[in-house]
DNA sequence: AACTATTTATAAGA
DNA sequence: TTCTTATAAATAGTT
């Protein structure tokens, strides 16, 4: 940037790369330092050069060790949001996959369902959709957690009641639902949705399931880790 | 820069100082990236705004991580320079330690330390004290530590049975001999030497002991976890 | 390590 | 935010 203009291009010449990679160093921590002193901001600058040597520029009244926790922080933040936005989209295809199985069910077996119920299912699912509009995460998570298991619960409940009727549902159903949990650092697995079939007849009263009561299966799931 | 000189201190404007911050940051980043290009370096940089926003700057083929792995590596080199140091600084002083122990062991009890015993020793002190100067870390600690270890031999030997005879040495022995072992990961403690007292005319094979052989005390030490 | 001719960055204003 | 532009700073090539 003087004396004639270089080009953005590894500087072949040895000697010459040293002196440029000493210059710039310095002239980078003078910036960093004034952006730290006018902005009030905390910096820290790693350079290893090509031969492996380190130099650091660091804010006052901060250690590298306090940015790169707080860095870590972040990128945790980060995952989680990208987490989240999994779940959203899992959710989606949840939520269309349930669509046409209530309407498959509905059309399979008449009255199976009655009209409160659907209503009822119907506005569940937008009520989660809308929910899921918000992006805060960490105070809506374990809620949206919570209804995601619900949804999930209501498609099992419905997958298993379908296929106890129709061998191949032709559903594109959800193949991979995303380990989620491992991610989130839970064992694996995580928080799990099981499916009992229950003897005839008996209801359960912890759980005031959707599922039709009809036909000849009676199955009830249990949201498990409550 | 432009349009007027400012000095460098904060900027007490928010608004001002939010554009500068701004202006600056990419300015920063843009200069990073030329100095990753031009010299082949490898740049992390991490900024927290004064509203504790993080934003970073990392060479391509590289991840944060690795830099921080890196720094922390350089950071224990570092440690481990000052550990040699301090080592050596201990050493010294236990050498002239030995000195005054052996002047003295000397002057009270005559002959009873021979003349060769005497060179030997004085020679591995000389040995060791060379052997400390050269400054090379790795290869050479497990050597040093070893030869430390010797003096320390020596000296605990000597002390001992200076004490067997003298209640109080006036010796400004080295009250505290630094805990270079839990900086080095040891347990606490570390590789350790122990005095025992043997049967009179007992002599061990395995250690060429160079306590003098002469008077009621017939101790000799041992090396632990070699 | 200095020296400068130039390029680049940027402060203030729009 | 983005653009403009006068001016301050950085720096490439040279000594």
């Amino acid at each position: 940037m003087a004396r004639g203009k270089i080009q953005i291009k590894k500087i072949e010449n040895q000697t010459n790369r040293q002196v440029t990679y000493s210059k710039r160093r310095n002239g980078l921590f003078k910036k960093a330092h004034e952006l730290t002193v006018l902005c009030d901001a905390k910096i820290s600058i790693i350079v290893i050069s090509s031969t492996q040597k380190l130099h650091e520029y660091i804010s006052p009244a901060i250690t590298t060790k306090q940015i790169f926790d707080e860095y870590q922080k972040t990128v945790r933040a980060d995952l989680w949001s990208s987490h989240y936005e999994k779940m959203q989209e899992h959710l989606k295809k949840l939520k269309e996959i349930n669509r046409n199985l209530i309407k498959e069910i509905r059309q399979r077996t008449g009255e199976s369902m009655n009209d409160l119920e659907y209503e009822h299912m119907v506005n569940l699912i937008e009520d989660i959709d809308n929910s899921m509009k918000y992006k805060s995460i960490s105070s809506r998570i374990d809620t949206s957690r919570k209804k995601l298991r619900n949804v999930e619960d209501i498609h099992r409940g419905l997958a298993l009641q379908f296929d106890a009727r129709h061998e191949d549902p032709h559903y594109g159903l959800v193949e991979n639902e995303g380990d989620y949990n491992s991610m989130l650092g839970f064992p694996h697995g995580g928080p799990r949705i099981i499916a009992v079939r229950l003897p005839p007849g008996h209801h359960s009263h912890h759980h005031p399931s959707l599922h039709s009561g009809t036909g000849a299966s009676d199955l009830t799931t249990f949201a498990l880790l409550e």
